[in-house]
DNA sequence: CTACATTTGACACTTCATGACAAGTCAAAA
DNA sequence: TTTTGACTTGTCATGAAGTGTCAAATGTAG
């Protein structure tokens, strides 16, 4: 499960929306927003920004998530994971 | 440039070893370790910790600069790229 | 000029991502 | 127990992206 899946769940099932009342606002199948819930498949920007806007919450929480699930993906469980995005970390900051 | 690929020619460089020699050494086109040095391709893991081989360097240098440009790229230019890594790394801690 | 190192662009081939559909499971209501 | 509605799963088609190679172009030192 990825961690924006998780946090999408949480909040709709907060808010009492149906999988197909959130896949209808980003125009896709329920299917799909369904595996991406459980992380089986990825959303993009501008269907995760969408999100933010239908429950009403912060922007920057969700998108973070998403680059979240994407880094932890690139790394995937190498040994050096952690040290390789620690070095991205400085070098993105110059 | 990527910093692997930087990281690569410096080191090739100062060893005065050709791309002809590396690519054999690895089993590649010359082209393609061309274009891995100026970031245009990627290499895969194995490729890099030969080459750490190779230059007797330390291998987790090199796969650490491996992992950095790959969270790099994961997260592209977006605004919220450094809060994206810094959740990551507090997660891939645990 | 020649020889050699490197770069570039085009290409075949494979792998992966995307989105849709149909069929499946499952729980609760009727 | 049958039905209904929510969710899940597997499969498929399409297109995008990645991989490595080759030949030609460029650059550079002798």
């Amino acid at each position: 499960m990825s961690y924006l899946g998780q946090k999408i769940r949480e909040t709709r099932e907060k808010q009492s929306l149906l999988l197909r009342q959130i896949a209808a606002h980003i125009e896709v199948d329920t299917a799909l927003m369904s595996k991406a819930e459980r992380g089986e498949r990825n959303l993009n920007r501008e269907q995760v920004v969408k999100l933010a806007k239908l429950f009403g919450t912060s922007e920057d929480e969700l998108i973070s998530l998403w680059l979240c699930d994407k880094v932890i993906e690139a790394v995937g469980s190498d040994p050096f994971a952690t040290q390789g995005i620690k070095i991205a970390l400085t070098k993105i900051k110059n």
